[in-house]
DNA sequence: TGGGTCATGTAACCTGTTACATGATTAG
DNA sequence: CTAATCATGTAACAGGTTACATGACCCA
């Protein structure tokens, strides 16, 4: 999946491995974390598999690079790829299998689990908000302006997605805050499973 | 990761790998899929960590069975987890990566692509609609009401992802469909890369 | 006799994570 | 002198996917 993302990279032009991660981390880290280690190790087997070719790049005042070029062969995978279809739009979402689990811990320290959550959540919402997407100067530099837009479609689901995950957290730290409240919502949950 | 979600459906009762299986398909699609194989491969090393253990179980006219019980030791595990605090919710969503590439491809070619998407999400929303989420029959008959309600609070998750999902295909697609009618913002964002 | 459900797995492979490892240059 | 940035990796391990493999019973 990663070589993926790599090869769509490097069809904007020739990249070293250190510029493919900041992209990586500027632009794509709202939908995909890539650990530099991978990205090194993938850059191999692209070119094991004859999808780029690389060159060291001397250079003066910094260290020598290497820079990974898209083959003819690397383009036709990245379309084979980006056509092939494949809609799977669930992921394995980690804090919602601990959520599952909750019932095993008492609801005041759910109440904390959900705080907290909703804590970071918002506090990544507002660095959204303040440091506008680093995809925007790349934007400036690349062949086709038409890329820009499938960008901005990310950056925006990345928006969407975190807004509704906060509102999600708030509701459910609201309704624990009920149940704490003595409201009658458990027994009832209880009496009428077929309520959810 | 799998190992702690076993562990938590152990934690309700004695189980067999084909109802954890079962389990899993039934309750916590909307945030995980669990491959048979590597469930059966988990119930092997929760049992050599010793969080398990396994006892066979004959039975008349149906094959025999094998029960998983969590042990004292697997409940701790299990806590440990629950508390241990751990708050990502950006996962890697394929998607997401392939839609970042669609520059690659025509702008009708990409509608075509927003369009299956967007018919396969709603058919997975009107199924959601129409058999509501089985997790209700468990909540039936297990030791305690309470968990009935972070039971439900993921399916409440399911929908709400499902649904902005659906909102961001939808727009994502008719952002497209204007450019096609020459729509002039193209090349007000390629001028104006900050503005996203 | 054919499809569905019950029931359990192995082997190989691919993908991702964590920990470790090194070293140059530049700006303050 | 020290922190930041530039630059590239390896090794071991953990987690997940795909393909394969088998067989009983029940109902129509």
């Amino acid at each position: 999946m990663l070589k993926h993302g790599i090869l769509g990279l490097l069809n904007y032009g020739s990249m070293t491995g250190y510029e493919i991660n900041k992209a990586f981390r500027d632009s794509l880290s709202y939908f995909w974390n890539a650990q530099t280690s991978q990205i090194y190790r993938e850059l191999q087997t692209l070119k094991k598999n004859g999808w780029a070719t690389d060159e060291v790049v001397e250079q003066t005042g910094k260290p020598d690079k290497k820079a990974f070029s898209i083959t003819e062969s690397g383009r036709e995978e990245l379309n084979r790829w980006l056509v092939e279809d494949n809609a799977e739009f669930v992921t394995r979402l980690p804090v919602l299998m601990k959520t599952f689990f909750r019932g095993e811990r008492s609801v005041d320290e759910n109440i904390d689990y959900f705080t907290k959550l909703s804590d970071t959540v918002m506090a990544f919402l507002s660095k959204l908000q303040n440091e506008p997407p680093k995809v925007a100067d790349y934007a400036k530099n690349l062949r086709d302006p038409i890329d820009a837009i499938y960008w901005k479609m990310t950056v925006e689901f990345g928006a969407m997605y975190v807004q509704m995950f906060l509102d999600w957290v708030n509701k459910c730290k609201e309704e624990l805050e009920e149940i704490k409240n003595g409201n009658q919502e458990i027994q009832n949950t209880a009496d009428n499973p077929d309520r959810f």
